[in-house]
RNA sequence: GGGCGGCUAGCUCAGCUGGUUAGAGCAACUGGUUUACACCCAGUAGGUCGGGGGUUCGAAUCCCUCGCCGCCCA
C-alpha cells in the first residue's frame, strides 16, 4: 500500500519543510571561490507593506532564477530587506497620531521618530514572514533595513562624495509639491491623470482701450484658463510674439480683476497660439511654463498659495479656503463681475502625487538637487557588446531598453535634475550642517563651497554646538538605489564583506515591474557605475560591464483582474495572495502565477472572492493545484507498482535499468525527458518563464502520465519488465521533480524525500545537482542506452492509430467497451512489425479485446485510416452506411486539400529549387503519406457501394 | 504632440530570426469510476491569424498603410 495519502493536502506539507529549510540554514550564501556566483536583490517592499499579487510574480520569479542557480550547482545568493518608505511609513504613523489628537510637531521630531520606529518593530517584519508562506528561499540572516546603522552610513557617504563631486547643489527652484504630505517630489512620483474639470474663458479689461490692425478698438482680452483660483498670483498676461491679433498690446498694461492691479502684457514665444484664446495667464509662483515666461520677462513671483494648498494672506481673497473651494470662488466672483464668459467641460492631464493622490502644486522651493551621474555611461550600457556580441546589460524583454534609454535620453536632453530632499523627518538626514545664524536663503554658490558657513560630511562637524543641521531627509529612492552596493558594505566593508562584494557583486539579475525603470532601475545602474570603483569621470567598456550593479533585467507584467482593471485597494479587486495559499497551497499559486504571465505584457488574473463557506476560487491557481496533486498522484501510483529500488542518486538508478529489456515506449519517453529537460533549459536562458510550467505540463501530464504510465501497466504485470520499468518511472520522476523544484519547491521536496531520491550526505532536493540535457543523454549512452529519434517517432505514430482507434469506437459509441474487435490492414511489413510488436499495449490503451492484422479488406465495417495502416472496427450488426460514407468523406475532403496544397508546392520549381532540400523532403514524405491515407479511404468508400 | 506595445478558437495566450496542412490551457459538448488521480480519463466541435496592399517559390511571421485597444513621456 501507498505512505501517500489519496490527494495532495499542501497544509500538511508547506510549514513542515520550510521550518525544516530555514532551521539547517538551506538558504544561507557563502562564498565559494570553486563556485559561480549567482545573486539577486530583493526589490525591497515598504516596511510596513503587505503582500500583494505583484509581489507573488516577482518573488516567485526570483526564488525560481535562486533554486534553478542552486541546483546547477551556483552559490545561490538572495539577499532580503526592506525599505523606509519615508512618505508612505510617516504617513500612516501621523494618521495614527491625529486619531491621537496629534501633529508630529506635538511630538517634536526626536520623540515622533521614537513612534515610527515603534511601528516599524510592530509592522515590519509581516511582509516577509509572507513571503516565507510563498516559499521564498532567501538568506534571511541578511536581511537588511535602509535605515539600518550600516546602510545609513553608505547613503550618507554617498550624499557627501556626489557633494564634493559637484553632483549636487542646493536652489530655489520650481518642484512638485505634495499639499497633504507637504513635502517636494521627484517627477518620477508625479503621476500624471486625465482629470475632468472645466476650462475657463474669461476676460481681462485693458488698462487703456487699444485699436489693432484690423481697426477695431478692444477694451478686454480674452484668456482661458483650467485654475482660476490661481488669478491672484498672476503678475502678466502672455502672448505669442508672432500672433497678430494681439501684437499691438504688447507692452500695454491690463487689469488682474481680483486683487485688481496692473499687469503687463508680454510676448512670449511659449506661448500656444491655437491653445484656447491665445493669451495666457501667468502665474509664475504656480505653474512651471509661467515660472520659465517669468524669468525671461523678470516678472514679480506672487505665491498665493500655503504648504497645506490653502490660499495664503497674499492672495487679499479667498483666504483660508481650500484650492478646489477657491477655484469654485473664483469662478463666482469672475461671474459676479461679469468677466467670465463660458464655462466649459474639459479633461486634462494633471499630476498627482503617487502616495497621497492628491493633484500636485508646482511650488518655488528650496530643494537639494542631483545632476545625475554617468548618464552616457548609463546608455553605454545597453549598446555596448560584450565578447559574445550581448549587450553589457541586458532587458528582458529586450524592448524594455527602449523604455530605459529614452528617459535617459531624456534626462540629458532637457536637463533634468532630481529633487532629492524631502521635507519629512522619516528617513536619512542631509548630511548637511550651516553655521548658526547664517540666514540659508542668502547663502551663494561660493558660500556653499566655504568650510566655515556650510559643513558636508557623513560625521558632522567637531563642534556641534556652532551648526545646525539641515531638517530635510532625502528621498527614500536615493537611499534604495544603493541597495546592490550597500547591502554589502559600501564604502566601509567590515570583516569579510570585501570578498563578499567582489564575490557577490556585479549581481546576477534583476526582478522587477516596468513601473519603476526609471525610480530604480535607471538610478541604481548610475549609481553602480559612479560608485563601484574609483572616483573616475568617463568609464571604459569594461568598467562599466565591471561596476553594473547587475546583468540582466527581468521586467515583469503588471497584475489586472479579471476584467483588465489595475488592482486597487479601493476597488476591493486585488484577492490577498494568503487567501489563495490557504485554499490551492502555496506551489499551487506560483504555479498559476507563472503560467499566466506572458512576457512583460500585463496579466490578466481572474478570481471570486471567498463567499459565505465557498473559499476564494481562482481558475490559473486551480490548474497549480491540480498540477500538484497529478504530480502527487504519479508517485502514489509508482510507490503502489513495486518496492521502492536504489533512488539516492542518478547513477544508482541507472544500474537498476536492463538496456535490452527497452522497448519503444521507453526510448520514447527517455527521449522526451531530454527534450524537455533542454526546453526548461532554453526558457532559462532566454529569460523566459512563460514556456516553464507549460513544458513540465506537456511532458509530466501528457507524455509521461497520459501515455507512459498507461503504456507501463501492461509491462509491470511482466516479471521479467517489470524491475527496468520500475527504474524508467523513477528516473523520471527524479528529473521531473528536479525540473519543478524552482517553481514548486514544496510538494517536489515533499515527494522527493518520500521517494527515497536524497543522497549520499545529503538533506534536501536542492543538495542533489540538475542533469543538463547533454548530461543525461551521456548518462543513459554509458548504459548502453543510446536513444534513436527514429523510434521515439514511431511511437508519435503508435499514438496516432491509438487516437483514431478511440475515436472509431466513440463514432460508434462503443468508447467504453473494452472488448470490441478491431482489424487491422498494412502493405508495409515495417508498419506491421511497429503494431504487432505492441500490440498488447495498443489494445490495453485503445482498449480492445483483439486486433488481428489481416490481409483483405473486409465489407462493410467502418474504418480509420492512420499512417500505420487501416484499421476496422468489427461490429457484429450492419453499420449506418450512410453515417459512414458521410464521415469518410468528411476525412476524404480534409486529405485532399492537403494534396492540393503539397501538389501546387512541389509542382513549383522555384520551390524545388530554392527551399532548402529538408524542407522540399518534408513536403514530399507528407504527400506520399497523405496521398496513402487518400487512396485507402477512396478504396473503403468503394467497398461501402 | 513624441514613443512603446497589442489585435491568432467563446476566454487567456503560444507560435523566436519566413518553411510541413496554425497550437495549448480553460470554457462548451458527448461518453466514462474493475484499485494513481473526478483536483480524473477518452473523444468532439470551434480560427479566411484586425482590414487593405507589397516583398517572396512560400507570410500569422518581413515591409507599407489604415483601423481599433492599452501603456509611458510631454
Amino acid at each position: 500500500m501507498p505512505d501517500l495519502a489519496k490527494a495532495y493536502d499542501p497544509s500538511q506539507v508547506e510549514d513542515k519543510w520550510y521550518a525544516a529549510w530555514e532551521q539547517h540554514g538551506a538558504f544561507a550564501a557563502h562564498v565559494a571561490p570553486e563556485k559561480q556566483p549567482h545573486t539577486i536583490m530583493i526589490p525591497p517592499p515598504n516596511v510596513t507593506g503587505m503582500l500583494h499579487m505583484g509581489h507573488i510574480l516577482n518573488n516567485t520569479l526570483q526564488d525560481i532564477f535562486t533554486r534553478r542557480a542552486r541546483l546547477e550547482g551556483k552559490e545561490a545568493l538572495w539577499f532580503p530587506g526592506t525599505d523606509h518608505a519615508g512618505i508612505a511609513t510617516q504617513t500612516r504613523v501621523e494618521r495614527k497620531l491625529r486619531e491621537r489628537g496629534q501633529h508630529r510637531r506635538d511630538l517634536g521630531r526626536e520623540k515622533f521618530l521614537e513612534e515610527v520606529w515603534q511601528w516599524k518593530e510592530e509592522h515590519g517584519g509581516i511582509i516577509l514572514n509572507q513571503l516565507r508562506k510563498l516559499g521564498a528561499s532567501c538568506d534571511w540572516s541578511r536581511t537588511s533595513f535602509t535605515l539600518d546603522e550600516g546602510y545609513s552610513q553608505a547613503v550618507l557617504t554617498a550624499f557627501v562624495e556626489l557633494y564634493r563631486r559637484g553632483y549636487i547643489y542646493r536652489g530655489l527652484r520650481m518642484s512638485n509639491w505634495c499639499p497633504v504630505s507637504q513635502t517636494a517630489l521627484s517627477n518620477e512620483e508625479v503621476i500624471m491623470k486625465p482629470q475632468k474639470g472645466f476650462f475657463y474663458k474669461m476676460r481681462y479689461e485693458l488698462v487703456e482701450p487699444a485699436t489693432g490692425a484690423d481697426g477695431v478698438t478692444r477694451t478686454h482680452l480674452e484668456i482661458s484658463t483650467t485654475r482660476p483660483e490661481t488669478i491672484m498670483g498672476d503678475t502678466a498676461v502672455a502672448v505669442h510674439p508672432e500672433d497678430e491679433r494681439y501684437q499691438h498690446l504688447v507692452g500695454k498694461m491690463i487689469w488682474r480683476p481680483f486683487p485688481r492691479e496692473p499687469i503687463p502684457i508680454v510676448a512670449d514665444a511659449a506661448v500656444d497660439k491655437e491653445f484656447g484664446t491665445g493669451a495666457l495667464k501667468v502665474t509664475p509662483a504656480h505653474d512651471t511654463v509661467d515660472f520659465d515666461i517669468g524669468q525671461r520677462h523678470n516678472l514679480p513671483i506672487l505665491d498665493v498659495l500655503n504648504p497645506d494648498g490653502t490660499i495664503h494672506e497674499r492672495a487679499q481673497v479667498f483666504v483660508g479656503m481650500d484650492r478646489f473651494e477657491a477655484r469654485k470662488a473664483a469662478a463666482q466672483k469672475l461671474d459676479e463681475l461679469g468677466l467670465l464668459i463660458e464655462k466649459e467641460p474639459y479633461e486634462n492631464n494633471v499630476g498627482f502625487s503617487e502616495r497621497a493622490d492628491v493633484p500636485i502644486e508646482p511650488r518655488l522651493t528650496m530643494q537639494w538637487w542631483l545632476r545625475y551621474p554617468k548618464v552616457a555611461e548609463a546608455k553605454r550600457a545597453i549598446e555596448a557588446k560584450d565578447a559574445k556580441g550581448e549587450p553589457l546589460l541586458r532587458f528582458h524583454p529586450q524592448r524594455w531598453a527602449k523604455t530605459y534609454r529614452h528617459w535617459l535620453d531624456t534626462m540629458e536632453r532637457d536637463n533634468i535634475d532630481w529633487c532629492v530632499s524631502r521635507q519629512l523627518w522619516w528617513g536619512h538626514r542631509i548630511p548637511v550642517w550651516y553655521k548658526k545664524g547664517v540666514d540659508r536663503s542668502a547663502l551663494t554658490e561660493a558660500d556653499y563651497q566655504n568650510p566655515e558657513l556650510v559643513h558636508v560630511s557623513v560625521e558632522g562637524p567637531a563642534d556641534p554646538e556652532n551648526w545646525e543641521q539641515e531638517e530635510d531627509v532625502l528621498d527614500t529612492w536615493a537611499s534604495s538605489w544603493l541597495w546592490p552596493l550597500a547591502n554589502f558594505g559600501w564604502p566601509n566593508p567590515q570583516d569579510g564583506q570585501k570578498q563578499e562584494l567582489e564575490y557577490f557583486y556585479p549581481t546576477s539579475t534583476l526582478v522587477t515591474g516596468f513601473d519603476i525603470i526609471f525610480l530604480w532601475v535607471a538610478r541604481m545602474v548610475m549609481a553602480g557605475l559612479e560608485f563601484s570603483g574609483g572616483d573616475k569621470r568617463e568609464l571604459t567598456d569594461a568598467e562599466i560591464a565591471a561596476r553594473l550593479p547587475f546583468r540582466d533585467v527581468y521586467i515583469t507584467g503588471l497584475i489586472r483582474d479579471g476584467l483588465g482593471r489595475k488592482m486597487s485597494k479601493s476597488l476591493g479587486n486585488s484577492p490577498d495572495p494568503l487567501d489563495l495559499i490557504a485554499a490551492y497551497g502555496a506551489d499551487a499559486l506560483r504555479y498559476g502565477i507563472v503560467s499566466i504571465a506572458p512576457k512583460g505584457q500585463d496579466i490578466r488574473f481572474e478570481f471570486q472572492p471567498a463567499k459565505g463557506d465557498q473559499a476564494i476560487q481562482s481558475p490559473s491557481v486551480e490548474l497549480g493545484r491540480n498540477f500538484c496533486n497529478k504530480l502527487w498522484n504519479a508517485c502514489r501510483f509508482r510507490q503502489m507498482s513495486g518496492p521502492a529500488g536504489d533512488n539516492s542518486g542518478l547513477g544508482q538508478i541507472l544500474r537498476r535499468i536492463d538496456a535490452s529489456k527497452l522497448d519503444r515506449y521507453d526510448h520514447w519517453i527517455l527521449h522526451r525527458l531530454i527534450e524537455s529537460t533542454q526546453g526548461i533549459a532554453d526558457a532559462f536562458a532566454r529569460f523566459e518563464m512563460h514556456p516553464y510550467p507549460q513544458e513540465l505540463y506537456a511532458f509530466f501530464w501528457s507524455d509521461y502520465c497520459d501515455w507512459y504510465v498507461e503504456a507501463s501497466k501492461t509491462k509491470l504485470r511482466d516479471e521479467s519488465t517489470r524491475d527496468t520499468v520500475l527504474a524508467i518511472l523513477d528516473l523520471c520522476l527524479r528529473q521531473t521533480l528536479q525540473l519543478a523544484e524552482p517553481l514548486m519547491p514544496f510538494i517536489a521536496e515533499e515527494l522527493w524525500q518520500e521517494l527515497g531520491y536524497v543522497g549520499e550526505g545529503q538533506e534536501f532536493l536542492q543538495d542533489s545537482r540538475l542533469c543538463t540535457a547533454a548530461q543525461l543523454r551521456r548518462e543513459l549512452a554509458g548504459m548502453g542506452i543510446a536513444l534513436d529519434a527514429a523510434v521515439a517517432h514511431q511511437v508519435e505514430q503508435v499514438k496516432e492509430l491509438i487516437t483514431q482507434a478511440r475515436a472509431l469506437k466513440a463514432n460508434y459509441n462503443v468508447a467504453n467497451r473494452k472488448d470490441v474487435a478491431l482489424r487491422y490492414l498494412a502493405d508495409d511489413a515495417a508498419m506491421r512489425a511497429i503494431v504487432e510488436e505492441n500490440l498488447p499495449t495498443i489494445l490495453n490503451l485503445i482498449p480492445a479485446g483483439e486486433m488481428p492484422t489481416i490481409e483483405q479488406r473486409p465489407d462493410g465495417m467502418p474504418a480509420t485510416v492512420t499512417s500505420l495502416g487501416t484499421i476496422f472496427l468489427d461490429l457484429a450488426s450492419a453499420i449506418d452506411v450512410a453515417a459512414e460514407k458521410e464521415r469518410l468523406g468528411k476525412e476524404l475532403a480534409k486529405l485532399e486539400k492537403g494534396i492540393k496544397s503539397g501538389e501546387a508546392k512541389l509542382s513549383n520549381d522555384k520551390f524545388v529549387n530554392q527551399a532548402p532540400a529538408n524542407v522540399v523532403e518534408g513536403a514530399r514524405a507528407q504527400l506520399a503519406e497523405t496521398k496513402a491515407k487518400k487512396e485507402e479511404i477512396e478504396r473503403l468508400l468503394a467497398s461501402l457501394g
